[in-house]
DNA sequence: CAGTGGTCTAGACCACACT
DNA sequence: GTGTGGTCTAGACCACTGC
């Protein structure tokens, strides 16, 4: 008796947490990790590589997850985490996008110098003067922040902001010679929108994060003409290194802000 | 014919996605939104009351979707966004606890100012000297910060932060009266640890974020004897309103920071 | 309407920490 | 070993977008 009852069951085609490496699927990842996380790498590939561009699309969740041979949640959960760098942007209904420093809703986003009066809106862009952009090479300081060699070519720009005709922002920015080949005071002064987003358009160089020096700061004779403040006015100075991906930097930008009507603005959280 | 196959399936006890109100199980949430955001709203309340006090344990996982009635991945997603928030921290192995500014690894988190060495641990923590703290009337300014009436009782501390015997940091700083009654320049000189996790222990007011408006400012006399700077040296003015939970403003600190030696450190993302 | 991301559940197993 | 958070899957349904 009691032979009948008590079904054994299948083994499940493709079973749970099967903790298996996903590095023939689609690219390679040597080490170990969880698999939403070998997922973020290899969708971070495909944004270094341009195969998704900056505003395009990437594929759906489903799609992804067929893909790399995943369920969709573990896609969803890398993606979550994209989408929390400021990588990638999800709009229900439509899709997830390749975050863009053009035809954002937020332009100047690393830019945190507000108007005391917190309305960015009514202010409206600011005036944006090339003062010249020149060949040069790399002093020591300058090829450590950018990671390069001392004596390797770069672009020095120099430009000043203005809002409401009040010249409030000089900026001093190097970039490293051979990813901007070709980039002219002419090319940055006719275009319109964020210099980030030229970047993006014209070298394939997207900026993902910065860090920032802040200083409290005299001008010298030069700043202090560009920005029509008297030389003993205090400014503030803002030394930023921005890094594509894979932590590499890409810009060293020092600036000199007056804040006599403006301020920055940081969140601690 | 064809009558003893296709089995009918009961009906499950808690089907997913019921779109159910938890309204029921331990508190209100009137508006309608996710499922996992009336939990996280659920768990704030809980952390408001001081049902769980900074690093206290909650309650495990499992115990909180038995209580909310609902099932482990939703309260993992609230509990997600909370520790996102610096809310909550989770330890593997060992639970999920309240964040606290007290035994925290990274001490001073609201604190950007940083040694331009880079090493603040070896730095060691400031010398810290109260000057005064005194009981006064909120002039409109200030007022309006704390979002309280002008003339309602606000204490005013003042105090210099000092590195290797270098004053470095004046503060000025104004707490709301009533939540803070009983403060008193003695109990915050004998205090060891972070003034945030005093405010914690002994009155029970846990700040949650942050904002500063950053400036580039000369001091007045006073300023500059304390700083031992001259007076047309340049300084950083931080302006910082400090939040509990419920974005209720609990604190207005005016900092002055020397920057001859530090920097203020921000990372943009 | 179909397709996308967003939410929710249920159940399994892994990695870690204490005892 | 037991309990905790961490990962992964599968499947269902909701909410938004655009054809």
């Amino acid at each position: 008796m009691a032979t009948n009852s008590a079904p054994t069951f299948a083994t499940i085609a493709n079973p749970p947490y099967a903790g298996s490496d996903v590095s023939g699927a689609s690219g390679l990842t040597p080490a170990f990790s969880p698999l939403y996380q070998q997922i973020k790498g290899l969708i971070l590939q495909s944004l270094q590589s341009g195969e998704w561009k900056p505003g395009e699309a990437i594929p759906s969740e489903m799609d992804l997850a067929a893909r790399f041979r995943v369920s969709q949640g573990t896609v969803r959960k890398a993606i979550d985490e994209l989408s929390a760098d400021n990588l990638l942007v999800r709009r229900q209904g439509k899709g997830t996008f390749v975050a863009t420093h053009a035809e954002q809703h937020v332009q100047y986003r690393f830019l945190k110098l507000k108007p005391d009066n917190g309305d960015t809106q009514s202010e409206g862009p600011a005036e944006r003067t090339i003062i010249d952009c020149k060949r040069l090479r790399a002093s020591a300081d300058i090829a450590r922040a950018l990671s390069l060699r001392s004596g390797e070519p770069v672009l020095q720009v120099r430009r000043v902001l203005a809002y409401a005709g009040v010249p409030t922002i000089l900026e001093e920015l190097w970039l490293p010679g051979s990813p901007f080949k070709g980039l002219t005071a002419d090319r940055l002064s006719n275009y319109k929108g964020p210099m980030y987003a030229l970047f993006e358009t014209e070298f394939g160089v997207r900026m993902v994060r910065a860090e920032e020096s802040i200083r409290a700061v005299n001008p010298d004779a030069d700043q202090a003409q560009l920005l029509n403040v008297a030389i003993h006015a205090p400014l503030l100075s803002v030394e930023r290194v921005a890094y594509t991906y894979n932590d590499t930097p890409m810009e060293l930008r020092r600036g000199l802000y007056r804040t006599d009507t403006h301020h920055y603005r940081n969140a601690l959280s």
